[in-house]
RNA sequence: GGGCGCGUAGCUCAGUUGGUUAGAGCGCUACGUUGACAUCGUAGAGGUCAGAGGUUCGAGUCCUCUCGCGCCCACCA
């Protein structure tokens, strides 16, 4: 064995700051976001970074591969929040990295005119002035809609920039804008043509206070507990005391007569009031009880009409009395039981919910609840009242208001949906489209699989107005459909008369990836930039907005132009982000009051770490969750982060001066530099893998633990002291080349999650000398992999040295050392290579470990029968230490001695697997071949451990 | 009713095809006026990985069941 034993010579302690040589700090000790942040984003915008070329884009036979990612456009009367936050952080990251990697990046901001939120913002304030919109008249109301568009719409955008967001404004776009309502028109049409947009009568949800239709996925069902009411409806045409014997002659039994002799039958209802709309009752044709009752008449109470006991199999014999009441005009499947019976359908309420003239004299003009109440009670007088049961059931609201929806019949415009979900199906299932979490890839299929046609007409004044003329002369009823608006009527010239309706905002949602790139034109940036690559969004919008953007991706940049619908996909990954929520886990709302302001936390932290913060916490498929009473908690991640970056920038560019450096040299590189060079090629890797995956919590942590934990924490501790010149100018020179390198590096990495405090600087960091730097972190290249720069020796001993300095530091913390008792300590059991990185960065470890003088050596101290460290304290104390985590023997030995039994048991498990004959002739061949290789790995290992332990003893 | 997912430190979460001593941030405790940073440094406490059973040389990881929680879809009137 290697008997080196070295005594590391104590140079003079404290030797005195060279003071002539260091700059004076002229870098704030605090990090100012405020005089930084908005300096520098408009020092990028006005540089034109953030802006694309369809020139460059190699689908235009340009240098560059695009990268492009389409906003999800807020709505114009948006507010920036913490959702938004995330997901533009997300975005912008993203965007940032791939820019520097050199792809051609385009991000397409742009706002959503948001039909019901925007026309709520102005009838409020119209009611605020005791004006409705119908009093203003439709023109004036969306001239006044659009004039507080121009004003105040789009606040958002600013807000965007705020925190940091390098979106191509030059292509901002609005969903109302020309061109894409042009593209909207330019779909219906030929939508219509295709007969895929149709008009028809359905019941469909209808909000009484938004008074408008919604589609199925604006009307979200809550979980409600209400009553569900029992109700007697009397057989009609029956004499008292007639017998059991119906008109028809059939004998039924089981039904209980009322007290004046008369049979009845029971229905339940959670919706009374809807008894008054009733043209029906239903059973299930092979329900026993009930077959006599087929064709049967009951009277409707309260209506003095009477109506028919018709066989449906919709009906479940199981449920309540087995019997239905129904309804045509307010529930989905009386409207079908209807259809199929031929049965009329009464519209028993107005636009507003209140009993239509179709209800009976007492009750019209009442509101429903107040009617439900009414029937109820008239009921219960009548002795007709079977029964009230509460009854937990979810009842649809409306997204926007929350007004309990209507089902109502209804003439409305739809789209046709299974032709075009099934090429959206096989987008998914061929892997054209990939979702992270890859879970929702499930969700999204589920829907397709049983999707449902669209409602898209609302009853609205804001928003695309519906392209379908009716002639006015009803002999001629023609119907027009048309891309220019037409003056007359083409077949009879009779005047004219618009559908009053606008569009569902989603209807133009569902073309942005191509409608913000100008089509239906061929324009440069539809062929440079579509399809674009990515899409970050809200899983809530998973059905409403990125399924129909495949579907309207397939058929009209697919289908269309070369028949193959693969080739439209409009991006080939949606990476669905967490939900932000408070620290008890609810959605941030504005009722709830428990919202964050994202502006709040930029003035109070900066942009920075607000990113960071929000990054820190995205872990995949998980919701954040963020205290709103304790900003300075919650992002204490983030603003710490950016404190110490600003902070180990600081020192590091108070300490390299101002001059050029030389370029890296690896011959003169030493230790440290050596490892942190290495590991810095580890990050460029491991952060290059976690944004490809869109983990960017991990990121950010690789990021935080390689800058903070290795970076600041060892690196410049333990190259302080050839900064300041105690091993002469040449140890210093290559100290400087190294950390500008380093640094450099490092800033290009973080710079996609912080971009300020990183380009604030970078811009200030020295250059090596010949090198031309670009002069923004926002173009610069990101960092390319350098294998020369790997270097696995450097990484171990540093390893070894990192654990003599903690293991000092554990013992002097166990043994109350005080602080300011300086140790001299005697190493044993070190490997030569650990001995002599020792003694070369002698001075170093002193200084971390606090140690006045350490001695070396290969061989074990023997001391007790333990290997360890002996130590003397200035004050003459003598200590033996124990440095269990390097050295001990025993426990050495034993962890061997394991270790081999687990492999042992590794090669035992490997060698059966192979021996069966079954796994080597059937399994695939690079699986069994993987076998192998590991079966020859673990015989290695053991051959290794069984050395280890032989020289141990 | 159908489907998907989750229970790991006080809190929020990592934990790659089963394999060293289960990790991080925040919080907590002790010490610290060390020449970038107290928004800091050093050290530390804290986990029967929800519970039970099973497969395996080996289970936080795979299987079964139980308990608790979340989400999506459809809605039985």
């Amino acid at each position: 064995m290697n008997r080196t034993r070295c005594v590391l010579v104590r140079t003079d302690a404290r030797s005195p700051m060279p003071n002539a040589q260091r700059p004076t700090p002229e870098i704030p000790t605090r990090y100012d976001p405020k005089a930084t942040e908005q300096r520098l984003y408009e020092k990028w915008e006005s540089a034109g970074y953030f802006r694309a070329d369809p020139r460059h884009s190699t689908r235009m036979g340009g240098e560059r591969e695009p990268y492009v990612i389409v906003i999800p456009p807020p709505n114009v009367t948006a507010v920036l929040h913490m959702g938004h936050g995330l997901n533009n952080t997300i975005q912008d990251v993203l965007i940032r990295w791939q820019r520097m990697r050199g792809r051609e990046a385009l991000w397409i901001p742009g706002t959503d005119h948001a039909g019901i939120a925007t026309q709520n913002v102005v009838e409020r304030q119209l009611a605020a002035e005791g004006k409705t919109r119908q009093e203003v008249g439709r023109e004036a109301f969306v001239e006044r809609v659009w004039s507080w568009v121009d004003k105040t719409g789009g606040t958002i955008l600013e807000q965007l920039r705020a925190i940091g967001s390098s979106c191509d404004w030059s292509r901002t776009a609005f969903t109302l804008d020309e061109g894409l309502s042009r593209a909207v028109r330019e779909v219906f049409v030929r939508l219509y043509e295709r007969d895929l947009v149709y008009r028809g009568n359905y019941i469909i949800n209808w909000c009484p206070r938004c008074l408008t239709a919604l589609s199925n996925e604006e009307a979200e069902p809550e979980e409600t507990t209400g009553k569900i009411w029992r109700l007697r409806y009397p057989i009609a045409d029956e004499q008292p005391g007639q017998g059991d014997r119906t008109r028809t002659g059939t004998r039924t039994r089981s039904l209980a007569r009322l007290p004046d002799g008369r049979r009845y039958i029971v229905v339940a209802t959670t919706r009374p009031e809807t008894m008054l709309g009733d043209t029906a009752v239903a059973v299930h044709p092979e329900d026993e009880r009930y077959v006599g009752l087929h064709g049967a008449l009951v009277d409707l109470p309260l209506t003095g009409r009477r109506i028919s006991i018709v066989a449906d199999a919709y009906v479940d014999p199981e449920f309540g009395s087995g019997m239905v009441k129904v309804t045509p005009a307010h529930d989905p499947n009386d409207f079908e039981i209807g259809r199929r019976h031929d049965l009329p359908a009464i519209d028993v309420l107005t636009d507003e919910a209140r009993m239509s003239d179709e209800a009976p004299e007492p009750f019209r003009g009442l509101d429903r609840f107040e009617a439900r109440t009414r029937v109820v009670a008239a009921f219960e007088e009548a002795g007709l009242l079977e029964g009230v049961e509460e009854h937990t059931h979810s009842v649809p609201h409306c997204y926007r208001c929350g007004t309990i929806v209507e089902p109502r019949l209804s003439e409305q415009w739809f789209v046709r949906m299974q032709p075009l979900a099934e090429p959206a199906l096989a987008a998914s299932r061929e892997g054209r489209v990939r979702f992270t979490p890859d879970r929702w890839k499930k969700v999204y299929e589920h829907w397709l699989e049983n999707i449902r046609d669209w409602t898209i007409s609302r009853q609205l004044w804001w928003g695309h107005r519906i392209p379908v003329w009716y002639c006015r002369d009803e002999a001629c009823a023609e119907v027009i459909v048309a891309r220019e608006d037409p003056t007359s009527c083409p077949k009879c010239g009779g005047s004219l008369e618009q559908d009053p309706d606008v569009l569902d905002t989603w209807f133009s949602s569902w073309l942005w990836p191509f409608s913000t790139m100008g089509w239906p034109d061929e324009t440069p940036d539809l062929k440079a930039f579509y399809p674009t690559s990515a899409l970050s969004t809200a899983p809530e919008i998973l059905f409403f907005w990125v399924a129909r953007m495949i579907m309207a991706g397939q058929e009209f940049m697919g289908r269309e132009r070369t028949g193959e619908p693969m080739d439209g996909i409009p991006f080939q990954d949606v990476y669905l982000h967490g939900t932000v929520r408070d620290n008890m886990g609810r959605k941030m709302s504005k009722s709830l009051g428990n919202g964050i302001d994202p502006l709040e936390v930029v003035d109070l932290f900066g942009a920075d770490a607000l990113r960071f913060t929000l990054l820190a916490q995205a872990g995949v498929g998980t919701d954040i969750l963020m205290n709103p009473s304790d900003l300075g908690e919650t992002f204490s991640p983030g603003r710490n982060f950016a404190n110490k970056l600003w902070n180990a920038g600081r020192f590091a560019l108070m300490n390299m001066g101002e001059d050029d450096v030389a370029r890296v040299d690896a011959a003169t590189l030493e230790l440290p530099d050596r490892w942190i060079l290495s590991r810095a090629q580890a990050v460029v890797q491991a952060v290059d893998q976690q944004l490809t995956v869109f983990r960017f919590a991990d990121a950010a942590e690789s990021l935080r633990q390689f800058f903070w934990g290795e970076v600041a924490d060892w690196y410049l501790e333990l190259v302080k002291p050839r900064l300041y010149g105690d091993h002469g100018d040449a140890s210093r020179d290559v100290a400087r080349s190294s950390l500008v390198e380093v640094m450099d590096t490092t800033l290009r990495l973080m710079h996609p999650l912080v971009p300020f405090i990183t380009e604030e600087l970078w811009l200030r960091l020295p250059r090596p000398r010949d090198v031309v730097r670009e002069e923004s972190l926002v173009i610069a290249k990101w960092p390319e992999a350098r294998p020369e720069l790997v270097d696995r020796g450097a990484e171990q001993t540093m390893a070894a040295l990192i654990e003599v300095v903690s293991t000092v530091r554990t013992l002097r913390a166990e043994y109350n050392v005080p602080a300011g008792d300086e140790l001299e300590v005697f190493i044993g059991g070190a490997t030569p290579d650990l001995a002599g990185a020792v003694v070369r960065e002698g001075s170093a470890i002193r200084r971390l470990a606090r140690i006045r003088e350490a001695s070396v050596t290969a061989e074990p101290l023997q001391t007790d029968g333990r290997a360890g460290a002996h130590a003397v304290l200035r004050s003459g104390a003598d200590l033996f230490i124990p440095l269990e985590g390097i050295i001990d023997l025993e426990r050495e030995r034993t962890r061997l001695e394991e270790e081999m039994a687990r492999i042992a048991g590794q090669i035992v498990a490997t060698e059966k697997k192979l021996e069966n004959r079954q796994f080597v002739e059937r399994a695939p061949a690079d699986v069994v071949e993987r076998e192998r290789e590991k079966a020859a790995s673990f015989r290695d290992q053991r051959d290794r451990l069984a050395a280890k332990l032989e020289a141990l003893r």
